[in-house]
DNA sequence: GGAATAAAGTTGCTCAGTCAACTATTGCAC
DNA sequence: GTGCAATAGTTGACTGAGCAACTTTATTCC
């Protein structure tokens, strides 16, 4: 994580590619933003309203949805989480009594996550902790001026 | 994660703090940044040395310490991780022999993180591997003359 | 239309991480 | 110096995630 093994200033002529002081301070930077982000966060909600990020996003794109309903494969695209981490968090939520499951008439192999009345009332409660927390976390700890090239830049990290 | 639940356009005046369309795309990008960039890095660590980011960054640490080992409680310090979690991971790199334990005389509570000759080893060959990520998953995709700012960014975002 | 292939979803296994409880040792107060 | 609080580290129980294997259903291709 410290400069030695990262850049040795004065060695050889390097077909390694090192990292520059300035580069791993943005290095460092952006995991320590990440890490204290996500735990504010996270933290708020998990210990007021017993969700954590990954459900509060499937609530929320439960919620967005047409019938308020997805299936499960459509979940997996919206969400940072592989198949089989989508089936048992629905199911979690489910044991909560916040989402169903409906099978789909047409095709037999899908099955729909459904939002139900207790999960919407849920979200609706969580969606106020959660925004204080992207607020007071992440935008109010930026210059407003620089949110649209910050943005830019992030955007230009996420691969394809 | 979509637009409705987070301003409702022309909705009552309102005293929660609800997001603007620009700051919901710039904590969008945050956190697809994040995935993105992490999931790369770490899939080729784990797939060509077996070693997690965490673990990575724990042999860097002993690496750079004094005599190459450290106190638990100060790799806590450094390391994005529970004090149980530091436990568990150095653990597990001492079942691989890349790391040892030696405790301290002076102060019985205390045991030393210590990082052997092949965890020294294995992180020579693992730099190389993390270095290409980080430039080609991370610096590469940035613009020179952003680096700067995006990374005072970052630094504002990480609480104290 | 039948065989091969693909897609959707779930399950078993394992792993890495947390929290809370615990032991052991040291430092501090008076 | 005794007693209490703080510090260092580990352990147990549990949770959330991933991968790989598997079942079931749909699609494609000849």
């Amino acid at each position: 994580m410290t400069e030695q093994l990262y850049s040795r200033p004065g060695s050889r002529p390097d077909r390694r590619p090192r990292l520059q002081p300035n580069e791993l301070r943005a290095w460092k930077a952006f995991l320590n933003a990440q890490a204290s982000v996500l735990r504010e966060l996270e933290a708020d909600l998990v210990g007021q309203e017993r969700l954590t990020l990954a459900e509060y996003d499937v609530l929320v794109q439960l919620a967005l949805a047409p019938r308020q309903e997805l299936r499960m494969t459509d979940l997996w695209e919206q969400v940072r989480l592989s198949r089989s981490g989508i089936t048992r968090l629905v199911d979690r939520l489910a044991r909560r009594g916040l989402t169903g499951r409906r099978p789909c008439p047409t095709d037999r192999r899908v099955t729909y996550a459904v939002l139900t009345a207790a999960g919407r009332e849920r979200l609706r409660r969580a969606t106020p902790t959660h925004l204080q927390g992207v607020r007071g976390y992440f935008i109010a700890r930026l210059e407003p001026d620089q949110l649209e090239r910050f943005t830019r830049s992030l955007e230009a990290l996420a691969s394809r």
